[in-house]
DNA sequence: CATGAATGAGCCTTCATTCAT
DNA sequence: TATGAATGAAGGCTCATTCAT
């Protein structure tokens, strides 16, 4: 009973080098460049070994956002509970955020590859299934803040706003600023040099314009996420490769 | 200088003509089903002469991208004198983003692949330049709207927030949000039914937050966005091909 | 020598599943489609196994023509005692070898691959005598019934025709027909709707043209003919899978 | 003017070349085999030029049996015409077929691979078109000599047999031993050392049986077959390359 | 014996790019 | 300048066979 374990174990191992490997190719060169060639010559291992291990390419990228999404969710998790003030577990998901998308910037691109329809449509519902489990358990940790908020009192949501739309405006913000600070050619040139506090900022008004108590002002709003920030910075050190 | 100035127009349109056949299957069906061969066949004229035209595969799509981004400055140009008021020029260029996105999706969908690192990088610096250069115009109206407004006294920039850090926040949320719409496999299920609604909520809430004047309830604000909608909608009648 | 016996019985077992589970894909999907890989997985044994079994894949499907051809021997072997008429018994022959080719068409078919050169000659000569064994003994059975003819006085060969070569001529009549039915595209269309019973016809023309007694009409040998064929379909109906 | 058509007449030979280099491959070495890197290499051009002719490689196996079965075609009409009795002009298709398998054996069996169905179902509906029009003509050559016999009171057709179904028993026949001949891994060692005289004794007896007049003895017959297998090795002299 | 992971040559096909005409 | 045949590297993937366990 040792020798299979240590096998299965083994193969466990080169299913992590594999994605180890593929990640950054996919990343800094994107998907075309990333071959089963490739990848096999790095591994140092056959191309047939690499198919026993994913059915094909695509699989390999969705494993890849796989991996990230999970990172992401534990980050949430231990965001949700930083805090007993809703708006400041609020804050510090905010701040799983901002450390996922700059200290885990691989992760959060590699999650950028699930939304092509090609490689989406090519691989296996049983990964498409795990995808979309991670989407709405993290989206489900969110909203139950804003919920817990409006139990609390602390926040009235008006004009027929349920607290998933919420969210998706924070989510939208962060994202695509994530998005654009990574990939727009000039952001500092356009006259942004500072993106991520601009964003913070954002999210401050954005809170206080809802009107979610207790709201205090721009710097302390500033010193909560840094807080948050360090804490999280903290549990998940091991794993905030990038930067 | 009479045959020159024809051949040159003939030039002219038959590169406008390799970009209107280029651009629906970029869109359709991604940068690889993209080929040299087809195009040309498409164009009925041989592979060599679409490489008189462009040095390469990725110049084209840079091509595409330009031709998507001028469209988007010359709304945003009509936008910003649609009204005397720089709250409602704001509406209106936020109106103009929705009209872009949603019904020039395919254009919106375009200058996406310019984030494409390896295509940025095959392209001549010449056409990299061409898009900075429209970016750059896009936030100074934006921009310019911003410090007309601080100019007027309709709005104080406060915790050194710089007129581009805050339109940047207002890029991000529309950005975001609309990639998100475009390709997230599962919002509705998620609980966001009507992502543009609350986008819209956001924008409204975030300027109330600055306290950026004359403040309207949710409902004027909503009306404003479609009055500037039909406004760009008629004068760009000819170029909203999609719904 | 009771422990190896039992453990060659669960040899033989296995072999014959492993030809039960390989036969349909060969006839229904080709070569190629029938992999080791395959055959193991339907097995639920591990493909090494199978390496235990058959040391090529080309042995596979040599052990499964023979399994056919011995079928067919059989069928020869009934055929050739169900009558005491020599011209019976090879209407007899003839009945057997419609019976074969169309009501076990799986095992006909499987008999032509072993006409492919490539599966020929990466086969062991110990299968290869094999069939050829099956041959001969077909032969004999059928050139007999001629001998038998002539020394009975019934039939006079001339012209120096040997009995196998007068056999080889219903072989290779009955043998093209049955391919030409099977494979060509368009027999109907060429204006032949009922090839079976036109190969009848000429095998009973080509009798009379030999002179066989006793000569009936044609009406006589297709009632012959049925009622062998209903004979051999009694005794080999656990094996008549198809139709 | 000059130049196109020269390039033009470069690109049909070379097409004709890659059929010449395949064809020895798919016969000798059969399908597999043949793959289409190994015929560029042959060719000495590259691989998509290869691809610039032929779409796929099923294509070059329809390709060859065209030419195959045109080659067939041109013997089945000099023989039609080579006499102007109509037993003769059986005769006389029968030495085509016998000059056909034996002496353009390779043409022969490479009619055999349209019979494969996953080839067939790969290829083009314009060369399968091809494929039947061939067939249809040749089955018009033989049925029209039938039915000319019959019309002149030379034969009768009895038992409802049309004149196509009388023609597919000599087709079944001849294909048939030539088959068994090509591919039976023992014939001569069954007792069956000259196979293609036997086939001319059993049509030779099937013309008697059908009482076709006028009838000699099988000395005539083999007399008559030599002298028409004469005349069309003349006339396609160049063409017979094998043996 | 049974296992099944590893192998790696081989398959068919695509396509951006070149260059002689 | 236009042409389009030729190129050939590269791609994803398959599978018969081996061999350490």
């Amino acid at each position: 009973m040792v020798t299979p374990s240590r096998k299965q174990r083994e193969i466990q191992e080169r299913e992590a080098q594999i994605l180890k490997l593929a990640r950054p190719i996919l990343l800094r060169e994107g998907y075309q460049p990333l071959s089963m060639d490739r990848l096999a010559t790095l591994m140092e291992y056959a191309k047939g070994t690499l198919y026993n291990h994913f059915p094909n390419k695509e699989e390999i990228v969705l494993a890849l956002a796989i991996e990230s999404m999970e990172l992401r969710l534990k980050m949430f998790e231990a965001a949700s509970i930083a805090s007993r003030v809703p708006r400041e577990r609020l804050l510090a998901i905010g701040a799983a955020c901002e450390l996922y998308t700059q200290s885990c910037a691989d992760h959060f691109a590699i999650e950028d590859w699930i939304r092509n329809s090609t490689i989406w449509n090519k691989s296996s519902t049983a990964r498409q299934d795990l995808i979309r489990q991670c989407e709405g358990r993290c989206m489900s940790i969110v909203s139950g803040i804003v919920r817990d908020a409006v139990a609390h009192g602390d926040l009235k949501l008006e004009n027929d706003l349920t607290a998933e739309e919420m969210i998706f405006g924070f989510w939208a913000i962060n994202y695509g600023s994530q998005v654009l600070a990574a990939t727009s050619p000039s952001l500092v040139s356009l006259g942004v040099p500072n993106a991520p506090r601009a964003i913070r900022h954002h999210c401050f008004t954005l809170l206080n314009g809802f009107g979610w108590q207790p709201m205090g002002d721009f710097a302390d709003h500033i010193k909560a996420m840094d807080r948050f920030g360090d804490l999280l910075r903290k549990q998940f050190a091991d794993q905030l490769t990038n930067r």
